[in-house]
RNA sequence: GGCGCGUUCGUCUAGUGGUCUAGGACGCCGGCCUCUCACGCCGGUAACACGGGUUCGACUCCCGUACGCGCUACCA
């Protein structure tokens, strides 16, 4: 770890991992490890009204669960910490401090009503809401009044009143504000706790981060950040803001439409290798034509240079397919092990080791998502013949489906057991005896067995099934 | 409303002035395989938002318009 390339993930525990959150750790995560850089966790926990109990330790599991194995973070202690913002707050005040000392912010005593007044009188009036600087001015008197008699604070950045600020984002390029837009941001807020603007631009210096790597809808505070690049003379990491992640109608990804949490999706039976493989290639592109690349391949491959600039609609039926790729790469021992909770959260009995096997054996090509197994593999936990389709329906009532059934039972009753070839044997003898064949034969015994006109090869089924069961579906089918 | 960012098949994208009658993937449609569905294989459908420039030549460069999204909090 040579590399001075560091880079950082920062979310807020507010909640589960959301499926853009694990694209922006994984884009960090991939960046240092193809610099041979590090990465690090850092947990954005200055907003107490949002902190959620648990979810710091949720977005811990989840991203060790998807292989973003970053260097340092609150359950990875290094040489940056504390991880935690909020066993940062000295550092925060003591910067504030300075910079009030600096003349470069600012106290405010401004109450919540009169910024809610000024900014209602703005937005009537149709202009950029914005604090007025009311508090910029305050005589030294006035502020060490405020300050003794008790006066609720909140500390400001004094942005520059003219001119602009220009920055050059890796993946936007040249991006020009002008200065009058940008707000006199918080930095502390009146209980103390410092806001994002002022925690990530301390936190990315002491850390050492050199390349930020985060969401479009910071764009527009980077100048507020470099502003406090400036005051505080430090260099400023390189930026990278990524495009956003979109619903289908295109609007920003919600839970609204459709599960963003990633564990959901791992709950749902979906595999971390294909969600990286998936998220990695919403927004980013190696510019070949693969599309299933292992996590060291997106590791070498990727760069900030390919990524695109729009945003990305999440597509689940592409994620589907990956997905359904990955399982079928899988080999019988792993395809096993990971398909067998789903059985059993479905509610199967899944003690007869031999014979569980055989049946995630039997479905698994057919599936893209392991919870899917509870449907897929539902034909060998029932006891009756319940035939639930109307197509399956009308195969049982053609009376030549009553003569398949007929003979095929009665072939049934002279053998002791039932294999692949005794059943194919017992076929080949019906379909002499009736002259039926094709369709017309097989069909009746598949809806004899399953209750549906599509599942698994028939032999396969019937090797699961065992006599018993077989001879008691086909008396079913046949008195239906 | 203001400001910012963006705009290639329905979706993810390739494309960096001529190789584009625009390539790949998902989806969809058709075929093969086959008792069925799925898998697999083969084929098909479908896009440069619009208008001006610049240029011998624009998907590619510039400007404008439209549309979309983001920001506009004592949230991150």
């Amino acid at each position: 770890m040579s590399s001075n390339i560091c880079t950082r993930f920062a979310p807020s525990p507010t909640g589960f991992l959301h499926v853009g959150g694990l694209r922006t750790a994984l884009y960090n995560y991939l960046f240092a490890r193809n610099h041979a850089g590090k990465m690090i966790l850092r947990i954005e926990d200055t907003d107490r009204a949002r902190f959620v109990p648990g979810a710091t330790e949720s977005l811990i599991r989840t991203l060790r669960v998807m292989g973003i194995d970053y260097d340092e973070g609150p359950d990875k202690p290094g040489s940056s910490g504390p991880y935690l913002q909020s066993e940062r707050t000295d550092i925060y005040q003591q910067h504030a401090e300075q910079l009030i000392n600096q003349g470069d912010a600012y106290y405010c005593f401004c109450t919540p009503e009169r910024l809610e007044q000024i900014r209602k009188q703005q937005e009537s009036s149709n202009q950029q809401p914005k604090y007025d600087g009311y508090c910029r001015n305050l005589t030294t008197s006035e502020i060490s009044h405020n300050l003794e008699s008790g006066k609720p604070y909140v500390i400001r950045l004094k942005m520059p009143l003219q001119g602009e600020s220009r920055f050059t984002d890796l993946i936007r390029e040249e991006v020009v504000v002008q200065n009058e837009l940008i707000d006199d941001q918080i930095l502390i807020k009146s209980d103390g706790f410092p806001t994002y603007h002022l925690a990530n631009v301390i936190d990315d210096h002491l850390m050492g981060i050199s390349h930020v790597i985060r969401g479009e809808e910071w764009l527009l505070s980077v100048p507020k950040h470099l502003r406090l690049y400036q005051a505080f003379e430090w260099k400023p990491p390189a930026m990278a803001h990524l495009p956003l992640l979109l619903n289908p109608d295109k609007s920003k990804l919600s839970k609204r439409q459709g599960d963003v949490a990633v564990e959901e999706f791992l709950e749902k039976g979906y595999l971390p290798e294909a969600l990286n493989n998936f998220v990695a290639l919403l927004g980013w592109n190696p510019g070949d034509n693969q599309e299933i690349y292992t996590l060291p391949q997106l590791i070498e491959k990727f760069s900030l240079e390919r990524v695109n600039k729009s945003g990305a609609v999440f597509d689940i039926q592409k994620l589907n397919w990956l997905n359904g790729q990955y399982l079928r790469q899988l080999t019988p021992q792993d395809r096993g092990k990971f398909l067998l909770p789903h059985l059993v959260k479905a509610g199967f009995d899944t003690t007869d080791h031999a014979r569980t096997e055989k049946i995630i054996d039997a479905v698994y090509k057919r599936l893209s998502f392991g919870a899917q197994m509870g449907t897929e593999a539902v034909i060998f936990y029932s006891d009756n013949l319940v035939i639930s389709e109307e197509q399956a329906r009308m195969v049982l009532v053609k009376p030549t489906s009553k003569q398949v059934l007929a003979h095929f039972l009665k072939k049934l009753d002279s053998v002791n057991e039932v294999n692949v070839d005794i059943f194919r044997n017992i076929m080949k003898e019906v379909q002499q005896e009736t002259g039926i064949s094709k369709e017309d034969l097989w069909m009746p015994i598949r809806v004899a067995l399953t209750g549906v006109t599509h599942g698994p090869d028939l032999p396969v089924v019937i090797e699961i099934f065992g006599k018993e069961k077989i001879s008691r579906f086909v008396s079913q089918a046949l008195a239906f």
